[in-house]
DNA sequence: TGTTACAATATCGCTCTCCGATAACGACAT
DNA sequence: ATGTCGTTATCGGAGAGCGATATTGTAACA
């Protein structure tokens, strides 16, 4: 449940890094669990797979050191969607933040 | 799908409110309106017990006006989880905002 | 040139949650 | 007692998350 939380967030994540960048799944689970969300491949693939037909992202297939890669980009229909979001967080920061007194 | 970007959102949003104050379900239906996310009884209520099953809140029946309410209000799990949540949403909105060049 | 190793991605089922629509509840007024 | 209405609970279908595992494809090596 608490995993139920950070969904989004880590979706969130997922759409602005692949508007700074092309990203591909593995640099996704690393970069993630930097921020402190650990997710397995099982569980990512089919988030980007879900991203891509919903039309947030788009993927190309490269070849690094020998290895092939999908790289996700960001489309315009997933920019719009992360402005929407990006107003939604603002939000809901400027909501939750600052008064401590909670419990 | 973009509605699995709010659904946490939604979650600390209550979580959230119910630490200001005993809050209970077509009020935070309102409330939630309010801020643009718009959900049914059958959303909202599943999520209120499953957020009380895992301790996160606890309810109480009040009688308002005649008509019995069930409030509920933050323990101090549900506290400790919103504490975490408030760190993530500052670092998430730390990493998001500010740059605007996606697409 | 055949084989191996390995990064990276995809798939498989099971389980749990979301969701709108609808039903049930219960205190007060009459 | 009975009806009213704000409020909460339930139902069942559809879909997403999840870990574990299989698969892919390229380069390196002999």
């Amino acid at each position: 449940m608490l995993r139920s939380l950070f969904l989004g967030f880590i979706k969130l994540h997922i759409l602005h890094h692949a508007g700074q960048e092309p990203v591909y799944g593995l640099w996704l689970i690393e970069e993630l669990a930097r921020h402190g969300y650990k997710l397995s491949p099982g569980t990512l693939y089919p988030t980007l797979h879900g991203l891509e037909e919903q039309g947030y992202l788009v993927s190309e297939k490269r070849v690094v050191r020998g290895r092939v890669r999908r790289y996700y980009r960001l489309t315009a229909r997933g920019a719009a969607a992360l402005a929407e979001a990006r107003a939604k967080v603002a939000e809901l920061a400027g909501e939750i933040m600052g008064e401590a007194d909670d419990a």
